[in-house]
DNA sequence: CTTGACTGTGAAATCGATTGCTGAAAGCAT
DNA sequence: ATGCTTTCAGCAATCGATTTCACAGTCAAG
């Protein structure tokens, strides 16, 4: 291994000038000619653990998401990984599976790595970044907020994209809107059930019923089960409103496979659905801004890992009705629409 | 900052034994269970960039793949991220796009970092590995080749996979079976095709025909692109051999608009479908071992980190018929079975 | 010609953990 | 009780780059 002593003794400096000539700082022209020269002819490439060592510094940016296998949060790493790339920063991908504990042991490895900043997709409200913040790193929520007011937050507006959303069932007729979302205290599920039953409200004058609500995991098979359930209650639902894309997934396989598919039974689906084949007539799809998502969250990283100071910022990303592909769209003529989720 | 000399002051030892207790160095039990304590209270994170320093040793490993948009390598990387973590080892992820500067980019930061190891889906065959290799950093490559013998590489059997599933086409009838296949010098690509033409050959009894195969990138817009290309042949064909997940979902989508989905017009796609909603009645689906190949690859590159020499060894992935969710399966009954493809 | 301001170099300390070496204490046999 | 081996804590060196600080040299103003 070659060091910075070595390129000084070849070059007849001192090894602060080597350093010097490598970080850019001023020094003799001659000086930094006979360094460079060094430098190439040994093949010199500085460690840089020992420069990390010595700056606690690094370029890497660690990704924590709930679940790789989700198209949504690997179109974000994918945007999170252009930004960061073109300033120079590694991303590390870590995938907590929405476990507290996984998500925790990753924050722990994060700041002894230490990683030069972190970007959080939090497994539920509760999730606590004092292990990071405590430490300097800098965290960016997104998709979710977590405990710490302290960090970014960069999410989508969940609450009143569900209401919308389901407002449009109603608004095509049907009455008895079921809702499946995710897991309690996971912020998303949350809001998009809070979005439904305000639709609801608003459409029945009612408060919506217990058992027309599943809350179960984002899962395909948490979808498929939940609309089992639903169906052979004793008052079906007329329509469903599927929180996100894998639970909307589920559901649909489900009313296909029971001949109910929409019209027969509504579905909105909450989230796109990537490498989609044939989604169904009349499926009402709500495109998540997953890239934008990454790239905000990326940006707002960046800034704070430059030294910005302040309190936690909040991006709040619209759902446009009808934008190109991140807005909310009622495929009602096949396949014509779908071709936008791609 | 605490560092390890906090810790032995406050457990009132000395630094080198704080960093046996770490390390699983037999020590006093009295003495362990102090230090346990001190570091405990005081919330003591060893830092690993003096570690490394020191040990010139890393825990990360490098995942290379070319699209982290397409669920087969996402699923690859959830099962290399498993085995990997299992060890104590993080996975940092590099999103090629099957570009080889970007390749080689990423594998001068890997050396650099230096990291562990490598696993990579090389971009094309050409792909060298020389700058991991002379520094004698252990490479993986998984689901294609390298140009590099040194490595230990993991594939499925595309030949004979391909060659299966295009016959499948052939038996239940179909005379003019066109193949859309990945880019040239992509070698699940190549091998793909030349599956497809074995099949031809087989089936026909003569070469098949040039018009009848295009290449093209592996995305959704190539293979309805293609599609569209072949459906306006004076003399169409009357089914479809997909290259990969991709390119299948823009058959469909391009079958389905046109009004010819199977079986008017056959489809096989080499590559399962993840959050698949519909397939339609009658696509083949081969299913690829990805988690598997994952788990493989990973398990290789741990061994060659622990130390293990000799030459390249290569393992290929068979693609069991009928297996429960890596085989191939004909899908004929709507919906039944496309749950196996969670 | 002297003094002060300014540049830029080199010596040495430093980042935080690991580890070779030394020697004290303990264990065992005679 | 003595001598020999074994065990294990502590000291200090070390990994390789960065950075503080002291200082030599240059230049302009007085």
């Amino acid at each position: 291994m070659v060091t910075i002593y070595d390129v000084a003794a070849k070059a007849g400096v001192s090894a602060a000038t080597v350093s010097r000539v490598f970080n850019g700082i001023k020094v003799r022209p001659d000086m930094t000619e006979a360094v460079r020269k060094a430098a190439e002819e040994l093949g010199f490439v500085p460690n840089r653990m020992a420069r990390r060592l010595r700056t606690s510094s690094s370029e890497i940016i660690a990704m924590m998401i709930p679940d790789i296998e989700n198209p949504f949060f690997t179109v974000m790493t994918r945007a999170v990984e252009d930004v960061a790339r073109a300033r120079g920063y590694s991303v590390m991908l870590c995938n907590t599976d929405e476990d507290p504990e996984k998500e925790q042991e990753y924050l722990r490895v994060a700041v002894s790595e230490p990683v030069a900043g972190v970007i959080l997709a939090p497994s539920s409200i509760g999730t606590r970044l004092d292990l990071a913040i405590e430490r300097g790193v800098p965290v960016v929520c997104v998709d979710r907020h977590a405990a710490n007011v302290e960090a970014d937050t960069v999410v989508a507006d969940n609450l009143s994209g569900a209401t919308a959303a389901a407002r449009l069932l109603f608004e095509a007729g049907y009455r008895r809107v079921a809702c499946v979302s995710g897991p309690k205290r996971v912020e998303t599920a949350d809001l998009r059930h809070q979005g439904w039953a305000a639709a609801y409200r608003e459409a029945n004058g009612a408060e919506p019923p217990d058992d027309l609500v599943i809350r179960t995991s984002y899962t395909v098979a948490g979808g498929a089960e939940a609309t089992h359930r639903l169906l052979s209650l004793p008052e079906p639902p007329d329509a469903i409103f599927a929180a996100n894309n894998k639970l909307a997934s589920g559901v649909i396989r489900v009313l296909a496979a029971e001949g109910k598919l929409p019209p027969t039974v509504g579905l909105a689906s909450f989230g796109g659905l990537p490498l989609v084949l044939l989604v169904p007539v009349g499926v009402l799809v709500t495109h998540l801004p997953a890239r934008r998502l990454g790239e905000v969250a990326a940006t707002m990283l960046l800034e704070r890992i430059d030294g910005l100071k302040g309190p936690g910022r909040e991006v709040v990303l619209p759902l446009v009705f009808g934008d190109e592909d991140e807005g909310i769209e009622l495929i009602d003529g096949a396949l014509a629409q779908t071709s936008r989720s791609s």
